[in-house]
DNA sequence: GCGACAG
DNA sequence: ATCTTGTCGC
């Protein structure tokens, strides 16, 4: 992760992110009756002797119950700088070795993390999707700004938004899940129109969090594993 | 030098 | 993301 050459990279990045982006379709008809099975995908970090690592877990939850059906993660160098923008390169990796761990095929993944909201429409739950062939959704904590579009804050009500509107164009929403508490803001991943993706993320919310319990259950199990290895001396 | 900046 | 305790408020 060390003396890389950042624009190189970036121009690097920056290509794969356009030839990906007219394989995007919002559009598909999604049928939430369908939907059983909810992946909410999260990483933490940690350093060891002048090196940077990560775990990545994913814990899936039946979308009627609430109930936990799955528990994976994985971890390892990190290999990537974090640079705003290209997020999925330096988080996909671990991302993907947890993936094939899984015993259950998910119906949808939750990021943590921006979708379509991205400055070339290629946040982390975007560029996932083809990898993992599923419909996912982006949930980020904060405002990744672009253009210099401000977002609007909803109203102080629980499920009130308000959509981000840039050139003319939908990129996510900025969602409140719980009254006085700041809003989150939501994007489709892929294979997902921004309504579902608003349906499925304020029904997996409790008392708990004003993140969906997918997302909030995936980042409190990195603390637990992240500490399970610190501990152990990560052989 | 200063401000921006998903995680 | 991470470094970190108590504390104010519903």
């Amino acid at each position: 992760m060390n003396n890389f050459d950042g624009n190189k990279l970036i121009q690097e990045f920056s290509k794969i992110q356009s030839e990906l982006f007219p394989r995007i379709k919002l559009e598909n008809n999604f049928q939430i009756e369908n939907v059983q099975l909810i992946a909410g995908v999260d990483l933490s970090y940690w350093n060891l002797n002048e090196r940077k690592y990560g775990t990545c877990c994913i814990v899936i939850i039946d979308y009627s119950t609430k109930v936990i059906v799955e528990k994976v993660y994985s971890y390892g160098e990190i290999q990537t700088p974090y640079i705003p923008g290209f997020l999925a390169f330096r988080e996909l990796p671990l991302v993907i070795e947890a993936v094939k761990k899984l015993t259950k095929q998910p119906d949808i993944y939750m990021f943590d993390g921006n979708g379509y909201l991205h400055y070339r429409h290629m946040g982390i739950a975007t560029h996932a999707s083809f990898f993992l062939n599923k419909p996912t959704i982006g949930v980020a904590k904060s405002y990744l700004k672009i253009q210099d579009v401000d977002f609007i804050m909803p109203e102080n009500l629980k499920g009130s938004y308000t959509d981000i509107v840039i050139n003319n164009e939908v990129y996510g929403r900025a969602l409140r899940t719980r009254i006085s508490v700041k809003p989150i803001f939501v994007s489709c991943g892929n294979w997902i129109d921004l309504d579902s993706s608003t349906e499925i993320v304020l029904n997996c919310i409790n008392n708990e969090s004003r993140l969906p319990i997918p997302v909030r259950l995936a980042d409190l199990e990195t603390h637990k594993i992240r500490k399970l290895l610190m501990e152990s001396g990560m052989e």
